[in-house]
RNA sequence: GAGUUGGUAGCUCAGUCGGUAGAGCAUCGCCCUUUUAAGGCGGUGGUCCCGGGUUCGAAUCCCGGCCAACUCACCA
């Protein structure tokens, strides 16, 4: 323990985290002192590493100097040698410095930097005994030192909580974190394009609002002091984009967020990215086709297959054309043919049966849509457009040419969660401010936005529209079992100290 | 909101019947010029989630709380 005079760092004994942060201060000082700058300036030139590496040819003779730059998240010690990885966003590259190659002085200095430091480095490409492309350092230079340690190199991070409330950790360590977002964002990309492709013009609505309609759920409240007026934020963007139907916007679509004040579990997140899309003088037919087109195009333009593997035996295909079940058949194949034929006492022996549970005597609708949610939706892994609602469940759409009791509609499943509706639109004023009426007689219903009715008293065009819910289809699409697993920072309780 | 499971070093995890708190990695020191979970030798590191209780003695048993995951409810 007397050697150490020439190392102050080294004077600090490690106990904690906290004796590692200030050790690695003391550090920065140090460099400070000697007239270096760890937290450096733009370092520009740099090229992704997975570009470095398609540089190296194997038969030439000639040097292939290259620039990189990123984090180091491993160093290998061997005296007068040091193998390090860095990473960039394009992937992983090892380095190589030698005493040698670099003065006496730059060698020390590298060997002192730490795992979780962000360098910028110049070399020479060459191949190791191991055949490994690697980056022989001839100069490098600090940008950015770490003063936390990193999470393990070998288990990684896996403490979900941890994961989530720290994710740039996640990004750091979890290969699979990192790809499940960039699929994420690749497959918004994607939707955009396609959409843009199509003629849809993407537009922006509010998300704060007086009344917050189009969908039935509980909105977060809060209060505008310049109006000295309560807001809401917004539960849906559709009555916003109907009166752009209404004045004269054909083809629209919004992707942004919604937020519901309900709780959250693996399949909902208080916040959530939903895409509304709207098509004038269209119909949920046209939707069906236009949804089918999109995901299949989005699938193999970020994924370049249709078939997704969820598990060995759950592997999800894309392929077209989709299943089409209209709602009363699935009934009948699950509950028996004469199911809409027998009594409600009958139905209830039945629903009781399959384990299903009821309270008191719930109306008939109630005791078949239990049926189809607790035990038909889960089974519907490959695409299927569930059509011809009850129009009692869907309040805000056209009746069915041939049965006023169905609603024209489609209910799209996959990997047996509901990933998209889409509807004809109801577009008759009169109808709509009758179940307008109709809903804020019930309990939890808030006020009728009139100015909405307004607007299409004025005309809308008869309109398909449909929503998909971003998250559920990149969990779709990802594999993902948990919506926390495809959006960045999800909803957790605060954590106090 | 209800039930189940869990919370131990920076990370990943052991911890027996209630009897001095453990390992690997990371970190620190020494050795090491083709390693890649590098290796060898030697160290440091703990509010055992928080607060009570039982006990001579609690990471361990009991009660309450916090946070998370899963299931259910609400919902997409």
């Amino acid at each position: 323990m007397e050697n150490q005079e020439n190392s102050p760092a080294a004077e600090i004994p490690v106990q904690t985290v906290e004796d590692i942060f200030t050790q690695r201060v003391n550090k920065v000082q140090e460099l400070k002192n000697e007239g270096a700058k760890p937290f450096g300036e733009a370092f520009e030139g740099a090229e992704h590493v997975s570009i470095i590496r398609e540089k190296f040819k194997d038969d030439s003779t000639e040097e292939v100097s290259c620039c990189a730059a990123g984090r180091l998240t491993a160093f290998r010690v061997m005296g007068k040698s040091i193998f390090a990885d860095i990473r960039d966003s394009s992937g992983r590259m090892q380095l190589y410095a030698q005493k040698g190659h670099l003065s006496e002085e730059d060698f020390a200095k590298f060997k002192k930097l730490d795992i979780g430091d962000i360098i910028g480095i110049k070399g020479v490409l060459f191949k190791t005994r191991t055949a490994e492309i690697t980056i022989k350092v001839t100069d490098y230079r600090l940008l950015s030192k770490s003063l936390r340690p990193l999470p393990e190199k070998w288990h990684g991070l896996t403490d979900v909580e941890q994961r989530y409330r720290q994710r740039y950790l996640d990004l750091i360590v979890n290969d699979v974190t990192r790809e499940t977002f960039k699929k994420r964002f690749a497959i918004i990309r994607e939707i955009r394009n396609f959409l843009e492709q199509k003629g849809f013009i993407e537009v922006e609505t509010p998300m704060l609002q007086p009344i917050p309609g189009g969908a039935s759920a509980n909105p977060f409240k809060t209060f505008y002091e310049a109006l000295n007026s309560p807001m809401y934020m917004r539960i849906a963007p559709e009555l916003y984009l109907k009166r752009l139907l209404v004045g004269g916007f054909e083809k629209v679509y919004e992707l942004n967020r919604n937020f519901r004040n309900e709780g959250m579990s693996r399949r909902h997140n208080p916040e959530f990215t939903m895409i509304e899309i709207y098509q004038a003088y269209g119909d949920c037919r046209t939707m069906m086709a236009l949804i089918e087109e999109l995901v299949t195009t989005v699938a193999m333009n970020v994924l370049g297959t249709l078939e997704i593997k969820h598990s060995e035996d759950k592997i999800i295909n894309l392929s077209r054309p989709w299943r089409i079940a209209p709602y009363n058949d699935l009934i009948k194949e699950k509950a028996g043919n004469d199911w809409f034929e027998v009594s409600s006492e009958e139905r209830l022996k039945r629903g009781r049966e399959m384990g299903l549970k009821f309270e008191g005597t719930p109306p008939d609708f109630e005791v078949t849509h239990e049926i189809y949610e607790k035990l038909i939706e889960q089974t519907l892994i490959q695409p299927t457009f569930v059509t011809r609602l009850p129009a009692v469940l869907v309040p805000l759409a056209k009746k069915c040419e041939d049965n006023p009791s169905l609603v024209d509609v489609f209910e799209l499943e996959i990997n047996g969660q509901e990933v998209s509706p889409g509807y004809s639109e109801l577009n008759d004023p009169i109808e709509q401010r009758r179940r307008f009426e109709e809903q804020t007689g019930s309990a939890d219903a808030g006020k009728i936005d009139e100015d909405f009715l307004t607007a299409m008293e004025h005309g809308m065009p008869p309109a398909g529209g449909m929503g998909i819910g971003i998250d559920r289809l990149v969990m779709m699409l990802t594999g993902a079992e948990s919506i926390r697993d495809v959006i960045l920072f999800p909803q957790l309780r605060p954590k106090s100290n």
